[in-house]
DNA sequence: GGCAAGGGTGAGCGAGCGCTTAGCGCGCCT
DNA sequence: AGGCGCGCTAAGCGCTCGCTCACCCTTGCC
């Protein structure tokens, strides 16, 4: 019900913007290779092998090996932006924004696991320029979160002592997901966003949510 | 007053097992490369160089540099372990004991950031023996955690419908201070703690610790 | 049908990797 | 005092890395 992002097949389609075939076809090679082996580990060859492509094909497409990490990072990051501010700015009391927010960046970062990991892993393996854009994005992240947070406090819906402490605590929670979450294990996506939507409930004081 | 595992100088001193000497610059330097760059991203050259040697030194004493990634790992995994246990098998209610637990192990992976950040994010570089081995002892850090949960739901102090996931997301929030804390940042390890450990007490749903 | 344009390939460059080997110098045992 | 062995280094092996270059094959336009 709370969730406006998803399109037809589960995943949503994502790089949809990366406008050349093949650019996008070794874009989601690296995604995957990177994911897997980390981004030092991964090499060119293996890139353009898992996208069916001599390794001289990304060079066509991409300057360096780093470029693709630029792009895979910043469209990753405004993707989870958008999910925030789509809760963050939706109706509803800031314990059902907040419940949705959350829900809905554990569900993604469940989901593409493998993005999630490159974009939340992989920033210190970008040169200075590109991160400091990377971490403009994240300080946008971070007030999303602050606000609905917030906002609860000032209608007294929250009780939060150390409202940017608590803050970072909610981001940190949702984010690991993508370190240790396994699609064969015993959990779906749907199931650990409406668990961690719940604890974090619980974590600035809301009434509980009457889940399970 | 709950912390058990300190020595002098604050940050402990740790790899005293390793025994001869230039054996431990040696893996005080890759814990320094690995936490920095990551395991693939290190040269052998640059772990020697730190430790005031030349590349092939590392090979009198270790096999390859994944050895050195394994004993690391393990050491680290022993240590950690051992932080839960020494808060689970203390005395009192399971709530002060799960304060205590959290406090400790939060502490740990914020003061000793580097040594953490190995520990928990390098498990994929190590070959299939001994991330089997490490994976073991991740199965008893969880089962540590787990067994105070259980026993606040038992005694009456916690009100946890998901036992599993609840212990899931603790260790999680815990872990996930390797990859953010920052030590010239605003916060201390010791406030990170006490905030972490007052944010677990409202996941279980114990009364307020009347923390800050 | 000829031809420019551009996506793609095979081969390979210089560099740096993990790791090995031959040999050196210093401390310890007698 | 002599010699042995351990800890270490300089040099370098074979290999793979990120990336480049000369060339080809297809496509669309006249």
């Amino acid at each position: 019900m709370s969730t406006a992002e998803e399109t037809a097949g589960g995943e949503a389609q994502p790089w949809g913007e990366v406008t050349p075939d093949a650019a996008r076809r070794l874009l989601l090679a690296a995604v995957e290779a990177f994911a897997e082996r980390g981004y030092h580990a991964t090499t060119t060859r293996d890139i353009a092998g898992r996208a069916g492509m001599s390794p001289a094909a990304l060079y066509i497409h991409y300057k360096t090996k780093e470029e693709l990490l630029h792009r895979i990072s910043r469209i990753g990051h405004e993707k989870a932006l958008d999910i925030l501010r789509t809760a963050s700015r939706g109706e509803g009391t800031a314990t059902e924004r907040l419940a949705d927010a959350v829900s809905s960046f554990v569900r993604w970062h469940a989901r593409g696991r493998t993005t999630a990991r490159v974009v939340q892993y992989e920033l210190d393996s970008l040169g200075p320029g590109a991160r400091a854009e990377i971490v403009g994005l994240r300080r946008q992240v971070d007030a999303e979160v602050r606000g609905i947070i917030e906002d609860g406090v000032r209608s007294g819906e929250f009780d939060v002592p150390d409202v940017p402490g608590t803050t970072l605590a909610v981001l940190s929670l949702c984010i690991d997901v993508a370190r240790w979450f396994n699609v064969d294990g015993p959990r779906t996506p749907e199931q650990v966003g409406a668990l961690y939507a719940d604890l974090v409930l619980r974590m600035v004081g809301a009434g509980n949510t009457g889940s399970v």
